[in-house]
DNA sequence: TCTGGGGTCCTAGGACCC
DNA sequence: TCTGGGGTCCTAGGACCC
C-alpha cells in the first residue's frame, strides 16, 4: 500500500447527477445545456445536470422555482425503469469487488474493500477501477470517497464531485472535519443546524469540543451520541448488506399528490383503494405482512397529519388495509381541501403462511384469494390488468 | 405552476403491566 | 393506604436522507 489509501477500506460511491446522467446518455446534443429531470405540474426537481446547477437549480426545488432560476433549461420527465435498471447494473459492478455492498439508494452505495485487497490492489486502485468500469459499461460518471468510517467516506465523495476521488485517511480526518460547518454533517439538516447555531455551535470542531454528557443534554440522547461520533469520526466502520430474509423493510407506503386539491370523499376513497392495492401488492411480492396501517393527509395549506391503527393480526390483504385507511380518514371529518393522501403499512415481518389461514376469518380468506388472483393477472398481463370496479373509468389524480 | 415520493429513526406522552 | 419505578406497546409528529 503505497498510495495512502490503505487505512481507508470504506468506499462511498455516488453517481453524479444520477437521474440527469441516465436521461442524457442518449442525448449528446443536450450535454452542455441545462437539463432538469422532474419538476412538472406540482412537482419538484429530481435531478439537475451540472450546467443547470450553475444557474442555482437544485434537486428538491419546485418546478416553478427551477424555471425562474433557469428559464432556458430543458425539462425531461423521469424514466424510473431506466434508473432502476442502471442502478442494478452498477451495484453488480460493485459486487464484483466485494460482497460487502450496502446499497444506500438507487445511486449510492457503501463498500467495504478491506478483504478485497490482495486481488484488486489498494482501496484507491479499486475506486478507480470502479469509476472506469461504471463509465465503460453505463456511460455515466461517479465519484468515490474513501475513509475509515462510513460518514467520512460520504463526506469525501461529496467533496470529490463531480467525477472525482477523495481519500480522507484517519491521520488527516480531524483536521479536515473540524473547520467544516455543522450543516455538512450527515444527519444535520436545516432545522438541526439552526438549533446548533443558536447554541453557539457553528463548526464540527465546536461540537467536538463539548463533553458528551453536555452535548446530550443540549440536543437529546441519541442526537448527542450521533453528533459526537461524527465530530470525532468514530462512527460505524462496517458495511451491512441488507438481506430481505432476516432484515426486511420496516414499512412500505405509497402516496400521491392530486393534480388538483380535492375534498370529494369518493375521489379520496378511490385513491386510498388504489394506494392500498399498490402497497399490499408490493408486500405480497416481497412476502411480507404488517400490523399497523397508517394514512397521511396533506391539506391545501401543506399542513400534514398522520393517523395510524394497529391491527390484532398482520395482513397483506388489500381490502383490509383499504378498510382501515378509509376508517382513519373518515375519523378526520370532512370539509377541508386535500392536496395529498398516502397509505403506509408498518411493522412488517415475513409472512409465515402457517398461522395465517387459521387466523383469518372466512371473509378475509376470500379477499386474500382475490388478491392473489389479481397478482397472477398482473404478472401475466401487466400491472393494472385487473382492478376493482370502483377504479374503472377513472383518471388517476 | 411554490413545495414529490420513497423511506428511516427519534421523541414524547399515555396506557398497561409487573 | 400511599408511593415509586421500570419496561413495553401504541400513537402522533417531526427531522432527515435520497
Amino acid at each position: 500500500m503505497t498510495d495512502g489509501s490503505g487505512d481507508c477500506p470504506i468506499l462511498h460511491v455516488d453517481m453524479d447527477a444520477f437521474y440527469a446522467s441516465v436521461m442524457l446518455r442518449d442525448r449528446p446534443d443536450l450535454h452542455d445545456q441545462p437539463v432538469v429531470v422532474g419538476g412538472g405540474h406540482r412537482g419538484v426537481v429530481l435531478a439537475a445536470n451540472y450546467p443547470a446547477r450553475r444557474f442555482g437549480v437544485r434537486s428538491g426545488m419546485s418546478g416553478a422555482d427551477a424555471l425562474r432560476a433557469c428559464p432556458q433549461a430543458v425539462r425531461l420527465a423521469p424514466e424510473f425503469g431506466a434508473f432502476e435498471s442502471v442502478s442494478r447494473s452498477v451495484m453488480e459492478i460493485f459486487r464484483q469487488v466485494t460482497p460487502l455492498v450496502e446499497a444506500y439508494s438507487l445511486d449510492e452505495a457503501f463498500l467495504d474493500v478491506a478483504g478485497a485487497g490482495r486481488l484488486r490492489g489498494t482501496p484507491l486502485q479499486i475506486a478507480e477501477w470502479i469509476r472506469a468500469t461504471v463509465y465503460d459499461e453505463q456511460r455515466i460518471t461517479c465519484s468515490v470517497g474513501l475513509a475509515a468510517t462510513v460518514s467520512v467516506a460520504k463526506l469525501a465523495s461529496r467533496r470529490a464531485k463531480p467525477d472525482g476521488v477523495l481519500v480522507l485517511p484517519p491521520d488527516r480526518v480531524l483536521a479536515y472535519l473540524h473547520p467544516l460547518d455543522v450543516g455538512e454533517l450527515f444527519g444535520v439538516g436545516e432545522k438541526t443546524r439552526a438549533r446548533l447555531r443558536k447554541l453557539g455551535l457553528l463548526t464540527v470542531g465546536d461540537i467536538a469540543a463539548i463533553p458528551l454528557p453536555t452535548l446530550k443534554q443540549m440536543v437529546g440522547r441519541a442526537s448527542g451520541e450521533h453528533l459526537h461520533q461524527l465530530a470525532w469520526a468514530t462512527d460505524r466502520s462496517t458495511v451491512a448488506p441488507r438481506s430481505s430474509q432476516d432484515d426486511p423493510e420496516r414499512s412500505m407506503g405509497a402516496e400521491e399528490t392530486f393534480s388538483r386539491d380535492s375534498e370529494d370523499p369518493d375521489v379520496i376513497s378511490r385513491e386510498l383503494l388504489r394506494l392500498a392495492g399498490k402497497v399490499t401488492a408490493r408486500m405480497r411480492r416481497a412476502g411480507l405482512v404488517g400490523r399497523t396501517v397508517a394514512i397521511r393527509v396533506r391539506y391545501s395549506n401543506f399542513e400534514t397529519i398522520t393517523r395510524s391503527r394497529t391491527l390484532a393480526d398482520p395482513t397483506d390483504v388489500t381490502a383490509v388495509v383499504h378498510a382501515e385507511a378509509g376508517g382513519l380518514f373518515r375519523a378526520l371529518g370532512t370539509g377541508r381541501p386535500i392536496r395529498l393522501v398516502g397509505v403506509r403499512v408498518e411493522g412488517l415481518r415475513p409472512r409465515t403462511g402457517v398461522d395465517r389461514q387459521l387466523a383469518l376469518g372466512e371473509r378475509e380468506a376470500g379477499w386474500s384469494e382475490a388478491d392473489r388472483a389479481v397478482d397472477r393477472a398482473d404478472r401475466r398481463f401487466g400491472s393494472g390488468a385487473v382492478k376493482p370496479a370502483t377504479l374503472l373509468n377513472t383518471h388517476r389524480p
